[in-house]
RNA sequence: GGCGCUAUCGUCUAGUGGCCUAGGACGUCGCCCUCUCAAGGCGAAAACACGGGUUCGACUCCCGUUAGCGCUACCA
């Protein structure tokens, strides 16, 4: 490229929902356009339409965007070097394979389907690797003109040259180079006209003026039959990196069967955007020091390539939750508000809400935030964990029954009861004074009736501070509620 | 099979020849705090795949072995 400007592009293929391995290679090319102050670009790769999946670009643009990964130039937005999808670009890929078919480092190829799968076990028989035979590179311009007047389908294949080294040099894994014999004679244009990958993206990066192609490890295979393509066109080469895999827990290539690997999964399961960009931006690449936790602007501006590592990366779900509750922690509790009232309104069908009628002010819910703050991992955690929030408890938890409660227990409760009754609009002070009282009129410690009245209150025996439970609760649930314990409990 | 890439605690990683008795984080375990559970604090167990070189000196450089992964389509 003649100019310095950086321009990168994330060139996903319409197939159905984004991966997460996707959605870092396209965070990875964010980052870099954002760091060194270029452009980012989407290009829809929609060449192989038999894998177009109704709906997936819109869909592809949504979890983008939900991901705070805006592009500077794609469908949709536009751009100087559109079209932006590649189906709509047929016409500059035909002439370009004539520029090619031109200067004879491209030819047609008539061999039917049939004939190269008979090839291929041929020479697999013959433990040769597969490579198309160059058949069609024989043929006499009067038997193509021919064939193609006669109407007989083709494709067009690429000339690679005979026993020449194929350099590049890759940003991340430094110089890398090919023999080009083990480079087969790829297929360029389809016999439906439409280009392979290896066509396609050629064109786009350099027509496109992308100055550096970011994408994953299992590209850097065929990237030797790009640079071909660079210089049969004459085009200068843009700077190539290639990311290493995200991987499975026993190191294969991530996939499903093992997880959910589409970035809705992770969204629909309640993980924040912000965890997620977090957590697979580290996946390869680390700052350098001893940091962990970064927002998309932060990363924008600690990001580089040059600290991009190679190999493959365990996608460890345990980190994940880690930072999704690091990053929940960290937001103000208008925003946590904010997902709890949307996340209520939706799981209403499931629960059914006691207190308080069914609804719940945001005074109600902000005190159970500031309670259930440093317990939950997803916002649904302040349902599921602590359901007595928004419930009488159904049932009380048998273990904790059996070690705190004991026959003289609904006694004691019952002198708490009385010692509540007489709190006018206590506090938590005020509580927690009654409730010493009670256990001194009993004879009892305070524990004999604490952990009775977090079961009779809760159910369950862990959750924020007792008194915290019961100011938020209220003075009529929390008698309602010892109450309701006393004649279940046995 | 061929070609290519990769190789530090279970996992993510720091490390660019001496700073390494290899650091951090997640997870695990223990202790402290404490009405419980968390959070927090403190601490523990846990790794340089193997073999050769190069060098005064290798986790770091080179070679080989092994292993893993990727590619090997008219899919991307």
């Amino acid at each position: 490229m003649s100019s310095d400007t950086v321009r990168v592009r994330f060139a996903p293929s319409p197939t159905g929902f984004l991966h997460v391995g996707g959605l870092r290679t396209a965070l990875f090319n964010f980052l870099f356009a954002r760091k060194t102050g270029g452009k980012f670009i989407l290009r829809i790769e929609d060449t192989d339409r038999t894998r177009y999946v109704e709906g997936a670009v819109e869909n592809l643009i949504k979890t983008l965007h939900w991901a705070g990964l805006e592009y500077d130039e794609g469908p949709i937005a536009g751009g100087d070097y559109g079209p932006y999808v590649q189906s709509e670009r047929t016409d500059i890929y035909k002439k370009h394979i004539e520029i090619l078919l031109e200067k004879r480092v491209a030819y047609r190829c008539f061999c039917t389907p049939e004939r190269l799968e008979q090839m291929r076990k041929e020479q697999e028989k013959k433990r040769l690797s597969p490579k198309y035979d160059r058949r069609c590179l024989l043929l006499s311009e009067k038997e193509v003109q021919d064939s193609i007047a006669s109407g007989k389908p083709f494709v067009v294949r690429m000339k690679v040259p005979e026993h020449v080294p194929v350099r590049f040099s890759d940003i991340i894994r430094g110089e890398v180079e090919f023999m080009s014999d083990r480079v087969d004679d790829q297929v360029l244009l389809k016999s439906d006209g439409y280009p392979t990958y290896h066509l396609a993206n050629v064109v786009d990066d350099h027509l496109m003026k992308i100055s550096h192609v970011i994408r994953g490890e299992e590209w850097l295979s065929s990237t030797p039959k790009h640079v071909l393509l660079y210089e049969f066109f004459g085009w200068e080469l843009p700077k190539f990196a290639h990311l290493p895999l995200l991987l499975n827990p026993d190191r294969s290539k991530l996939s499903k069967r093992q997880g959910d690997v589409a970035v809705e999964d992770y969204r629909a399961k309640g993980y924040l955007k912000e965890a997620l960009v977090n957590f697979i931006a580290l996946l390869g690449w680390n700052p350098g020091d001893e940091r962990e936790i970064f927002t998309l602007e932060e990363l924008e501006k600690e990001f580089s390539l040059e600290r991009v590592n190679k190999s493959g990366a365990v996608f460890n779900i345990e980190k994940l939750n880690w930072l999704n509750f690091q990053h929940l922690r960290r937001k103000p509790d208008t925003e946590v508000l904010a997902m709890l009232k949307e996340y209520l309104t939706h799981s209403q069908n499931s629960l059914q809400f006691t207190v308080h009628s069914s609804q719940f002010d945001d005074q109600y819910l902000l005190s159970v935030i500031g309670a259930m703050r440093e317990r939950v991992t997803f916002v649904k955690d302040f349902v599921e964990k602590s359901p007595y929030f928004f419930q009488a408890p159904k049932a009380y938890d048998p273990a904790v029954v059996k070690k705190r409660w004991n026959q003289q227990t609904p006694e004691h409760l019952k002198v708490l009861v009385d010692e509540f009754s007489q709190l006018v609009s206590p506090q938590k002070k005020d509580y927690e004074a009654a409730l010493h009282r009670a256990a001194e009129s009993s004879k009892i410690g305070n524990g004999g009736l604490i952990h009775p009245l977090r079961l009779a209150v809760s159910g369950m025996g862990e959750g924020p501070g007792l008194f915290d439970i019961v100011l938020i609760l209220g003075k009529e649930e929390t008698i309602r509620r010892i109450n309701l314990a006393i004649e279940r409990i046995k």
